[in-house]
DNA sequence: GCTCGCATTGAACAGGTGTTTAATCTTTGA
DNA sequence: TCAAAGATTAAACACCTGTTCAATGCGAGC
């Protein structure tokens, strides 16, 4: 049973992903040990530190991101949130982890934060340009505001559902949010809020210069 | 200086809340005593407990919010946030003491994010009689949605800049916040994500019977 | 066969945690 | 005035934490 299918190494940074995303990251080095079969004092010698094992499994979940597989095509739309929330099922102790990262902060939140930032303007872009989505006086800001609003909620939402952190429920959890907010979105995405322009046109006339120029005429 | 201003139970309760809000529910009874200027026993001697003692805060937290001062606008307009936003500066350390009890799920949470939900549906419902607002086809699905949009990326913001987390740089970061979200939130808000209505009216053809009955003819 | 190096363990260590306890100090009530 | 009751403290307790250390097991190279 030595190197059957993965190197002990690995196999302790996969127990540390799933025990950090279920239980946190205050989660105890024995627990994390005992998850992967082996001794607290081991997890030390390959990872150096507790520290050293939080950095290792960053720089792991956000390889896994980076590549070519997890789209993180956050909000945008409401089909691609869905699509979104689809991809997630499949990496779940990736994205639960992911989940604790934003509630800690860090690096690896920044990192994953700025990629999904960044994949939603693409996406932004792409819909902009086949003539299904509006264009904005700042897609940056319209990319950064609508994935801060989507990542975040899904938290808030995980926060005060803890018992559905087990990676089984997780699936039906994103279902029933799914269920909950895609006519708020859909009615806020096709027909906005405010009955007229006033509120808008006011600000552009106190705020004549917005970043990236104007790009409705 | 005995019973100069505050019991040193309510002292001990303040201490508490501040240091909460700080540094997270992770921090120790010590701290908390010394912040007090007393011992740990006299801590759990007053409230039992350190969940007694998180228990009386969130009580005290929640009792405030609940009384006539805090408004809990959270989302609804553009204008409204920003009034909520300027709200929270005036209760600093109480507003840090929710996101992290938000943070870490639990009653006051839930409690604390309904009050705001049926406070927004409330104010929606204002706005729509008022003609300012569309109507919905499930305005409580709304008021929930806007409203966990709103916290939910005002907690990702402040997981991801914990530096601002002193309560001198809340009332700056809530600014800078604002300032960044407004263009965006006002673009959605007056003028949508869509430029057609396709994916809407497919999905009410799909799901014919939203919660709450049509309200647009 | 033997040694060297690495993986792995169990125990110990130093420090922090919430909580308990006995003793003191302070206030209050009759 | 005296005693009872409460407030407060410092020390101790048991437990958990991350980390260190010496010892052991085991496989590869000469």
């Amino acid at each position: 049973m030595r190197s059957t299918a993965s190197s002990t190494t690995e196999r302790i940074r996969d127990a540390a992903v799933a025990r950090f995303g279920r239980d946190g990251f205050s989660a105890g080095l024995r627990t994390i040990a005992a998850d992967a079969g082996v001794t607290a004092g081991l997890v030390v010698h390959h990872f150096g530190s507790k520290d050293g094992l939080r950095q290792a499994c960053d720089a792991y979940v956000l390889g896994v991101i980076r590549s070519e597989k997890m789209r993180a095509t956050t909000s945008g739309s409401a089909a691609g949130m869905l699509a979104q929330l689809a991809e997630i099922e499949q990496f779940g102790p990736l994205a639960l982890y992911a989940v604790r990262s934003m509630q800690a902060g860090g690096e690896l939140a920044t990192a994953f934060i700025e990629h999904m930032v960044s994949d939603a303007e693409e996406y932004l872009a792409a819909g902009v340009e086949a003539g299904t989505i509006r264009p904005s006086r700042d897609p940056a800001g319209r990319a950064r505001y609508l994935t801060f609003q989507g990542m975040g909620s899904l938290m808030l939402w995980i926060s005060m559902h803890p018992e559905m952190v087990s990676v089984d429920d997780f699936r039906s959890a994103l279902r029933e949010i799914s269920d909950q907010i895609t006519l708020p979105a859909l009615e806020l995405f096709t027909e906005g809020l405010f009955v007229d322009r006033t509120m808008l046109d006011s600000y552009l006339m106190y705020v004549p210069d917005p970043p990236g120029g104007p790009a409705v005429p």
